[in-house]
DNA sequence: GTGGGTGCAAAGTGTTTGCAAGTGT
DNA sequence: ACACTTGCAAACACTTTGCACCCAC
């Protein structure tokens, strides 16, 4: 997601908020600014707690209660990894076509589109007697890294951060 | 899923219980036969609740503790349809492709399987370095009686079991 | 000024767990 | 007899909500 993209997805939720008549706050701005300076895929807790660092002030209920605004507005969907907490993801704007594939091993997530995939998608729906609105694919696998050497860049990277959190 | 493959289904749970020398009690007794009486995809809460018709002494405590086994087993999935719980899906022992087509109106659910999306799939990992292990496809959709008739039978139904319990 | 927004803490919801008593093998 | 199981209720983790104060428009 270019910074261009970024901003035109802060400037369409703006557009949104002014739309249904809420205000734009100082609350808000942290959140959003969060949102749409990140590629990667959030919790709620995690963006509570980047919000944080631009706005001492944001608490966790009104992260609970923007995300909600961020769906209905589509720039920001909802994925579910099957963990316990639901994940968002701020490049669905972009990008509807939403299908991700994960490494079992380090939680590395790419994302992908395929056009005939979504074709025999709609074909099976029909076969089936329904018609098609959203769809979710997800690929659970090994990454590159994995297969090679058996453990994964990403993970080695993410305990190391969990220890620096927990000093 | 015919009488047979249930029978399967429950004796090779009825193994796994013994290799890993649990054992069989009347309540867990309750809680599979309960499983493998049904097609249909399930929450904890119905499982409990449809176990204490065979079983009153059934708990909450016992289908949560249950329902790992069951996974392990291989003989139920997981599966998330994004809603706040938890589904189950006794039909997975026979059909590990699983994917699934929900109607948004009514919750009704259809399983299929296709050749065609699972070269697909494979093909796309590769491209994208990755080796595929599992996969879950859910397709969002309206069913045939909503596009008729602009309400479901299923979800009439529903209604009426709900006030029923209620009573 | 006023209607929406906020933080806080309490309440919800679905799931897990510690414990003392019970039971299959 | 022993280790595995159970029901109960308390504990959990994540999310939502009621309330009194606050602030963007």
């Amino acid at each position: 997601m270019s910074v261009a993209d970024k901003e035109l997805a802060k400037s369409r939720f703006l557009d949104f908020i002014e739309g249904k008549s809420l205000r734009m706050t100082a609350q808000r701005q942290a959140i959003i600014d969060t949102v749409f300076a990140t590629d990667e895929h959030f919790t709620a807790e995690q963006l509570l707690d980047w919000s944080r660092v631009r706005d001492k002030s944001v608490s966790r209920a009104t992260v609970y209660r923007t995300l909600p605004l961020l769906i209905e507005s589509e720039l920001v969907s909802e994925v579910d990894f099957g963990k316990d907490q639901k994940y968002y993801d701020p490049n669905y704007g972009d990008h509807p076509e939403h299908n991700h594939i994960i490494c079992e091993d380090c939680d590395k997530i790419v994302e992908f589109e395929d056009e005939q995939l979504a074709e025999l998608e709609e074909a099976i729906s029909q076969k089936l007697g329904f018609s098609l609105k959203t769809q979710k694919l997800q690929i659970s696998a090994t990454c590159v890294d994995f297969q090679k050497m058996g453990a994964c860049k990403n993970k080695c990277w993410a305990l190391l951060m969990q220890t620096a959190d927990s000093r």
